[in-house]
DNA sequence: GGCAGATAGTTGAAACGTCAACTACCCGTG
DNA sequence: CACGGGTAGTTGACGTTTCAACTATCTGCC
């Protein structure tokens, strides 16, 4: 929940490489940070969990998909979207298929690749629990923050995003 | 990496009990706040695996120990500070242990509780870990942000861990 | 003092995620 | 056209997390 400690400094600055440490503030504002997210995600979990067959990131997953033409998507940019690990993507639609929520396809023109396609019965789940995991977004973070808290949040967290996504690969 | 989608929302609408939707700025934000964390996580945890032999969840395990008297704290309280479920935190300190980076002791006065309490080796880890730490938060997250957008995040964050907490137990 | 219910922590199996190795295919260059 | 390197996706073994069941202890109340 942490980033450093008055007492981690002091040691670590012993004849080390000078390292810029945050100021209280800035402490502050992580830590927040960390525990707010923490704490949001697995409250958002629960929602899921006791409310929806569908778990937060299969649920990710099919929204993912119901925005395509075709609910249909490559692995590979299924994977990108929802920053998962290839292998992770892969056992995860494994589960879903023997649930009858996706399919796989063959993709027309490359025969490396497999396009992930939401079913109908996945397009019904995913419309069922919608109204639930909106509900929960609200009651967890859009309707406790001012309009422009929240703005700022998302402003701030697409920029971290983009820096973030300099470092993959 | 969403909530909905206007094709959700319009069947989801029919006959249902209403749904207040997120409005389009909301949605971006919303979905921003999602892609960055995931990203920003995910960065940050690789920055620990190619680093630190310690990864993001057994640094603050160790941070959190570090700011207590006698680098102590039970482990109910451990797990509630890290919102660690208590097996998830058994698992953990079993495996931290093994490696000597910490031990357990029994609680004074109370033959259920169980301490968690660093050892010098953890503590040097910790020590040796955290500039490497910092500096990787500083460049995805706080280097990346004008001081005003950190401190909202900060505030707002905040706001959401109250509200989550809220919902816990 | 003893019982009911809460609290602390652990356990082991099943579900899930990660990692490295692998197959198969694509594309550019000589 | 072949071969080298890149991309797509899967696999299985291994490590981690979750879940429900369990033991042990504590606390309040009769």
């Amino acid at each position: 929940m942490a980033s450093t400690t008055d007492s981690t400094r002091a040691a670590a600055t012993q004849g080390e490489a000078e390292v810029r440490w945050l100021d209280d503030g800035q402490q502050r504002a992580w830590r927040a940070y960390l525990e707010g997210t923490a704490r949001f995600v697995a409250a958002l979990d629960r929602a899921h969990d006791s409310g929806s067959p569908l778990s937060l990131g299969e649920y990710h997953l099919l929204v993912q998909l119901s925005e395509q033409p075709g609910r249909t998507l490559r692995m590979s940019a299924l994977a990108d979207g929802l920053a998962l690990s290839r292998s992770r993507l892969t056992h995860t639609v494994d589960r879903m298929e023997r649930r009858g929520l996706v399919e796989r396809q063959a993709v027309p023109g490359d025969r490396r690749g497999v396009n992930c396609v939401m079913t109908e019965a996945g397009w019904e789940l995913l419309v069922r629990s919608a109204p639930l995991h909106v509900a929960a977004v609200r009651r967890l973070m859009v309707d406790v923050l001012e309009p422009e808290e929240f703005e700022v949040l998302g402003r701030a967290m697409g920029k971290v995003a983009r820096e973030a996504k300099t470092y993959e690969a």
